[in-house]
DNA sequence: TTTACATTCAACCAAAAGGTTGAATATATT
DNA sequence: AATATATTCAACCTTTTGGTTGAATGTAAA
């Protein structure tokens, strides 16, 4: 199992819009951090430090070539984070079963 | 399509190890403020915060019945969420095909 | 009607988040 | 060698977050 802190990373990482289009924005490949930062209305440093939270939380890559610092997406922790949320999901579904379930028997009782 | 605020508050609340482990506190059920507070080691009043975050995020129902508050988990965020993580995740899969492609193409040119 | 209990409200605090600007660093280009 | 470009580092600011403590509120129990 990952470590926690991953998940959380992953999570907080993913809850910021901005982050969020960021990754969009690399679906056609790497780009540059300035290439990323185009579109944004933000400064480019501030895109600078997203790149980074995205990176500690292993979304995307760096490939530094030169200067140049290339960025892409990297598709595990979406994965892992799809396997907690599904795991939880069904954790829940079973438990909400048997509530429902308790509900009908106490039912029939009072009957 | 849901507001993207609304996947915001889902994903900021559920990166937080302690919003995650209430949540899972409520598996049997409906517990009052103080019964979800119990096992922890921080205040009850960060508690009823952690649990506020939860609300408004809609991940947990609060029903009132004189003193008492009782907290219960809601299922539709987490449905939700999973939903954007699975279209994200299919829109990347077909995108990482395509990428993969061009490369092969393009091998297949220099060859 | 006092007293106890469940919960929130309010004020406060330290640390983190998200942004800015300006300087530093490293690499390209001329 | 000088200049331009790509990026980060550093300092700073404001807002948010996650926690604290103490008081207020509302309800239940003695």
């Amino acid at each position: 199992m990952a470590a926690p802190r991953t998940l959380d990373r992953t999570l907080t990482a993913l809850a910021d819009p901005t982050r969020r289009a960021i990754l969009r924005r690399l679906s056609s490949g790497e780009a540059r951090v300035t290439e990323v930062a185009r579109p944004f209305s933000i400064s480019l440093n501030a895109i600078s430090k997203h790149i980074l939270v995205l990176e500690r939380a292993k979304l995307v890559k760096r490939r530094k070539v030169g200067r140049d610092h290339f960025i892409s997406y990297r598709s595990e922790p979406l994965d892992a984070a799809a396997k907690w949320i599904d795991e939880t999901r069904n954790f829940w579904a079973s438990r909400l079963d048997t509530l429902e379930q308790l509900l009908r028997e106490e039912d029939a009782a009072n009957k």
